[in-house]
DNA sequence: CCAAGTCTTTGATCTGCCTCATGCTTGCGA
DNA sequence: TCGCAAGCATGAGGCAGATCAAAGACTTGG
């Protein structure tokens, strides 16, 4: 996906930018220094805690964001309290895609998380004057809808094990592990799992420790796991 | 949402554009007759029949369409016949949102349909050079977004009654009814809404029977229906 | 106008996941 | 180190929606 070389050589050493490690996943990446530098300045790094409120929704959308570190959740409430998590956002991703005047899901914290945050007005001045960031921007957004269309063949015709399994295939290509181990770690609890794949926290207990007792995977810790047999793990996440 | 008059005052009487219905709704709509003359010279207009397939998944994205008239349905197929359809296109949607080689869904007609074509090396080139259009794209996306979320929360979180109702409401937003008449005309059949809204057929048939004998909709047709109690049913939508 | 096929409705029964209940684990502050 | 709260696991039983079965209701073609 990134291509170009992760230092830009105008860069200087002392600019937030300069170690960002996820600025060439992120919008960002197709900025040159000079436009980046210009970039960084229209907005202020933010830090929020787990449980932290980004955005919320139905609040006007004044501001667009870019995760560097942590991790958010997507999601909407019912009026009765039920509670879908429409995604996860990871390092790189961006936060606020719509020309909508209010946000349309709540965005929080599911860990410590640092964001660049962006007036959206500044914002739009800014993509209207970099053409490069305007289709990046629309990149994002059809990869987005890709991958919540694919959720919703998950939610719509998929059993629990299967859900289950196709989370954990996720958080493996997306968490990344340590170097040299094959341990991922993920920071979200057995609560935000089953709103995020429609199921209730039993279930997803219940599910997991099957898997554990198949021995596709391995229980590091609660938040940590190894896949054993990874092709077993991709054939019941298919059906 | 479409602001400017209907008629574009240079354009011909005879140009294929100038008697389109939902211009102003589709992403032409922000073209000058200029533009969209060049625009509409990159692609023809062409026809399907219901149940012929548009594109298929998997298939190489060369060409991008946008649907004039008809209905089209977005749907993956698992292994072993499942079925999840992503959304319907109504007239003035946009298909081909993605900067992947390959669709990710296939679209077939629901009902006879046609399109304007482009291919979309053009198609990429002319946005290019009419940012109008490349931000009309991206709002676009930006929309379809919000609404795959929103279905999420639909299938993950509802159950068949308010999926029902929801559904119903949708129909009576997006498919335009007789002047002066409230009946709302729907092409897709059972299978189609069962599909989309991650039911069986038979559910479907019981919950619109169930509306039917509560007097909150009224079945005109087989694929036509008047809504009795519209506060009843967005009630019922939200649960 | 009728035959044959397809789509839809309706009924009876089954089951996967939910609900409710309880105990266990883990982490954290006193 | 202990105690307590929050999060997680596990068991028993229930229910919404699936599945199986069959009978209407349109549609199409001869």
């Amino acid at each position: 996906m990134a291509t170009r070389a992760a230092i830009l050589p105008d860069l200087e050493q002392d600019h937030p930018c300069f170690d960002c490690a996820v600025r060439e996943l992120a919008v960002c990446g197709v900025l040159e220094s000079a436009a980046l530098r210009a970039f960084k300045e229209a907005g202020p790094t933010v830090r929020y805690e787990a449980g932290d409120t980004v955005v919320f929704e139905s609040d006007r959308a004044a501001n667009v964001y870019s995760l560097t570190t942590g991790l958010l959740r997507l999601s909407k409430l019912l009026p009765d309290g039920r509670r879908q998590i429409a995604g996860f956002l990871f390092p790189g991703d961006f936060l606020g895609i719509t020309m909508e005047e209010e946000h349309a899901f709540t965005a929080e914290a599911v860990a410590p998380s640092t964001l660049c945050k962006f007036a959206r007005r500044q914002f739009d001045d800014f993509i209207a004057k970099h053409t490069a960031l305007e289709r990046r921007l629309y990149a994002v957004a059809a990869h987005e809808l890709a991958a919540a269309r694919q959720q919703l063949v998950l939610l719509g015709r998929k059993t629990a094990t299967e859900r289950i399994a196709s989370f954990l295939l996720m958080l493996a290509s997306r968490c990344p592990s340590m170097p040299g181990g094959d341990e991922i770690d993920f920071p979200m609890s057995r609560a935000d799992i089953a709103d995020y794949l429609g199921l209730r926290i039993e279930t997803v207990s219940r599910e997991i420790t099957s898997l554990k007792t198949k021995r596709v995977i391995q229980l590091t810790r609660r938040h940590s796991f190894c896949i054993v047999d990874r092709d077993r793990l991709e054939q019941l996440a298919e059906g």
